[in-house]
DNA sequence: CTGTTAGCGCTTTCAC
DNA sequence: GTGAAAGCGCTAACAG
């Protein structure tokens, strides 16, 4: 058996309380020799304090849980790094719930998370999540008095932080590249249109065409989902629409995307540019290095950790939100019409 | 507050031992009449039993600790994907715990682990792990009286189970391959040699040479670190070897040989052959698609936590080896030099 | 200065 | 058939 704190009582002769006290920093008027003897005993006995009664008695178990769709996703990996690198460093535990995207499971977990004293949840709602789901989900937090943080999403009036990206900004810089670029007709392969951030890439691509005065033209405009396939397919869809460049909402499809330039032989840059958004550590070892607007996944994740052990130990009911800039990574994948 | 078993006793009139037993199906000479009133009220009252409650009396918390280097590499978040989904669909709980490969942060975890209550860890050891570490760990482990499963590494006489592939198999395979298209001088790109599964690769690629009649020469090996950098310093060295192939033994490494062959316009497969090892989703992504030996990577995940989970549930002491075969994914970055 | 006591939410034995 | 009571390992008032 693990020694308890009784067996440090009897061990040095004090009673289980002054023990605690002890060992919690919290005996001001106990002499320092009684302190000593404690603190010796309880390292010779090899004493660590049992977690699960520390947290039954204080209802808090210094754990929180993760949500998020799929761990496999480099996105979520390298969110998870940050996560667990930051709770790590602050004394937190992590429990890890993947929901592949599934809304029950999102809120099984939730409820798991609840049942298993969790304090508070890092939260990726699962994509496939409209109004009604969103507002479930929510509700049973809310009902759980779960404290919470939004990633990667923001709710107006959800009544908790969130870290999120600009992703207007993001679609307006990669746009406004393409536009500097020299290039006029621009192929969008967008991700699912009820995901607000493939709407928010999209306003700013419209913002940045605006801007310099080039008509939004929807037939250049095609509904991907995020996946290789769907690259592959808007690449045959735009064949006929006269394009230069194509802006693909992330790498992924930009990858599909590029392989079927390849496959009709087309280059890339010369014939037909291509930027991507994500800046997954693949699209620098593409033969042609891919152009993309980078999301600092890594430090959300410690953003979204650190935001949340506060708010945590601080009971603070200020809710932030934690925006991130995107950033334009120039490689080899956009070729420049103007000064060429 | 939630409901406790507390209230649903107030609120049935019935104890709350009673409460407990019908809820935990043990009450044999219960009527069913007030099962069902029992079972009512916890539905009404929305009741969800305490965890941590729980694991405290039964000193059992269903859940079960990945101790891995880092997530947010491949290999391991689509480990950590297999075994999530395992514990999940069995009831249990992952806590995630990311060493960096860090003999202390590794310790400390086992540590922490066993203060949470963790039933059993599922253990990915550090790679700098020399023989004092590794007993080091196991010595940790054993103290607690921690049950745990080695993944991806075997160790003689460590009184656990483990879930590795074959990794000699891997190497024969691989270089067979190569030497049926008719490849005899081939250089290799190692991992670290203190890494039990590059050495083993190694004795496979020997053991096909050997097979094959072709002589083994040292001069065609080079040790690398499983990262691009040490693929591309490969390359350089090769260069003066005048070899037809190369078998990396990982795809990282590959990726960097695959780089550095570009960059001395050296053709891929026409001129050199590669081959690597892993089968990262990228390595069909790339130019010229990568033949690799795949390894099981997400079913190691699902073995281990299921095992875990076995022997934690049986209490059973008997250890398995669960050997998992890799598999050579062919595409096309191998010449055959003797069909054409 | 230190010990006694109650209690966190639950399970389990034993008695009625 | 059901309830009382003890106890899991710990914290935190409160006494003294």
């Amino acid at each position: 058996m693990r020694t308890t704190i009784k067996d440090i009582a009897n061990y040095t002769g004090f009673s289980v309380a002054t023990i605690s006290l002890v060992l919690n920093n919290k005996a001001e008027k106990i002499p320092d020799s009684t302190k000593k003897k404690i603190k010796d005993a309880a390292k010779e006995l090899n004493y660590h304090p049992n977690q699960v009664a520390i947290g039954l008695v204080k209802k808090r178990t210094q754990t929180i849980g993760l949500v998020i769709s799929d761990v496999s996703n480099t996105f979520f990996s390298m969110l998870t790094k940050g996560v667990e690198d930051t709770c790590r460093q602050q004394g937190w535990n992590l429990i890890l719930c993947n929901t592949n995207d599934d809304h029950e499971r999102e809120l099984s977990y939730i409820q798991v998370l609840a049942d298993q004293g969790a304090d508070g949840i890092l939260f990726c709602m699962s994509k496939d999540s409209d109004k009604k789901k969103t507002q479930e989900s929510l509700q049973l937090l809310k009902s759980l008095k779960m404290p919470f943080i939004m990633i990667d999403r923001y709710i107006e009036n959800a009544n908790c932080s969130s870290v999120v990206v600009d992703h207007m900004k993001g679609g307006y810089i990669a746009t406004e590249y393409l536009l500097e670029s020299g290039h006029r007709r621009i192929g969008c392969i967008t991700g699912p249109n009820n995901l607000e951030d493939s709407m928010e890439r999209l306003r700013g691509h419209q913002k940045a065409l605006w801007k310099y005065g080039v008509p939004y033209d929807e037939r250049l405009i095609f509904e991907g989902k995020y996946d290789r396939e769907s690259g592959e397919r808007a690449v045959k869809y735009f064949l006929s629409k006269n394009i230069t460049a194509i802006f693909s909402f992330n790498d992924m499809s930009a990858y599909g995307a590029y392989h079927e330039l390849k496959k009709h032989k087309i280059k890339i840059p010369n014939e037909i540019s291509l930027i991507g958004y994500d800046d997954i550590f693949f699209s620098e070892i593409l033969d042609v290095p891919l152009t993309t607007v980078r999301q600092p996944v890594y430090d959300m994740g410690v953003a979204g950790a650190k935001q949340l052990i506060e708010e945590l130990d601080n009971k603070t009911e200020s809710y932030r939100k934690i925006l991130f800039q995107p950033k334009l990574i120039i490689r080899d994948s956009v070729a420049d019409l103007l000064h060429t």
